[in-house]
DNA sequence: CAAAATTAATCAATCGTTTGATTAAATTCC
DNA sequence: GGAATTTAATCAAACGATTGATTAATTTTG
């Protein structure tokens, strides 16, 4: 007999954060769930308490996963702008690499409701934003680097990576990509990268 | 006798909108509403239909307000960068007068579900983006730009103003700042605007 | 067999919407 | 101008449907 060893748990996991991604956490319902994972219902709640604790779940997943994947970047022979060039392709393929859910977190963050979450996500994006701060300020610090507005360069960095995320396709990133398709997907990253390494260059390393 | 002309239909609007900013379109109920305006739940459907309806009326409004103050930046004798910078400073504006409503633009934009909302907001914001783009590609041409990815600079112009607007307070523009707090907001707005005025001469004007 | 996993059935609560009745103002009629 | 009529606004109550959650029984597993 085909044992079919397929994890429910898992199942429901992964369904779940399609359905959050796609309609929301409050436009989806444990029954949309239920279909979607091939699970019963009850084992929602068997598997995780709630509907919540699914949410949660997948939150501290991803979240650990992003936290396993940074790398320190601290080694003296590297400038600061090697430092920062670093960061920025660490970011864009990580947020690149699973659009959806950074669309999720962000629709998530924009809630005040859900504090849990709220502290979660705001954790997990200021560390990025303290790394990227230090880098930049030490460069200002040695002189590489011209004096600028560092929090603003920041949202700078952050905002154009989440703007190609979020924005519809057929009027942002441009017209005929498709963040879902792989090979589309492939040339975006590089395109994000190329700009942003180009614009941190010129911003803060061209002499007045 | 105070006569006290409250316009229940308004007042609905208002209620909305707010619930809609704070908890999204999901997280709202037609009871809440009805309290929060203090009107009676029928009247909602009244006056618009469906819970949808009021959701609707409220975009329509935002945007016609939108398009109403959006001027035409044609003067001749302006250049490519004053007429970029006089759309930054317009943009910058117009989202920071109402953050929460362009938190919940976003979050509904990042909602494949309620299409016709969709493509309402699509719209919106494609003019601004074709604004931007016509005036990068006209300076390219005459030669007063950089060759630049047009795209990504647009992604980082509307994304670093998206992300002040989004990100969370005590991470992203400045520990201490409040956009609810008109003192701080004003702030903010001219940080923002200067960096982007300062960001975009730089990147697209240094001879390299 | 005992523990774990899974099921169908059911729970109270809440959802968005609709109903029929009531009020007050505006309009029409004589 | 005053009575009769129509209209718009508002209300409490109830609608059927759906929500997240739980129960108790059943099946699978080790």
């Amino acid at each position: 007999m085909k044992t079919e060893k397929i994890d429910k748990r898992q199942a429901i996991i992964e369904a779940a954060e399609k359905l959050f991604c796609e309609t929301g956490y409050e436009g989806t319902s444990t029954r949309q769930i239920a279909k979607e994972s091939g699970a019963n219902m009850a084992m929602i709640n068997y598997y995780f308490g709630s509907k919540e604790g699914v949410f949660v779940e997948i939150m501290n997943e991803r979240i650990a996963g992003f936290a396993s994947q940074l790398k320190i970047i601290n080694e003296d022979k590297i400038s600061s702008l090697e430092k920062l060039h670093r960061v920025i392709e660490g970011y864009v393929n990580r947020i690149l690499s699973n659009p959806a859910f950074h669309k999720m977190m962000h629709r998530e963050l924009s809630l005040t409701q859900r504090p849990e979450m709220y502290d979660k996500i705001k954790d997990a994006m200021s560390h990025n934003m303290l790394l990227i701060d230090r880098i930049i300020t030490d460069g200002i610090d040695d002189g590489s680097f011209n004096q600028v507005d560092v929090r603003m360069v920041i949202a700078t960095i952050m905002g154009t990576i989440t703007n190609i995320v979020i924005a519809p396709n057929k009027v942002m990133p441009c017209s005929n990509f498709d963040l879902n398709n792989p090979k589309d997907k492939k040339i975006i990253k590089e395109r994000a990268i190329a700009h942003l390494k180009d614009l941190t260059t010129v911003y803060l390393t061209t002499k007045k």
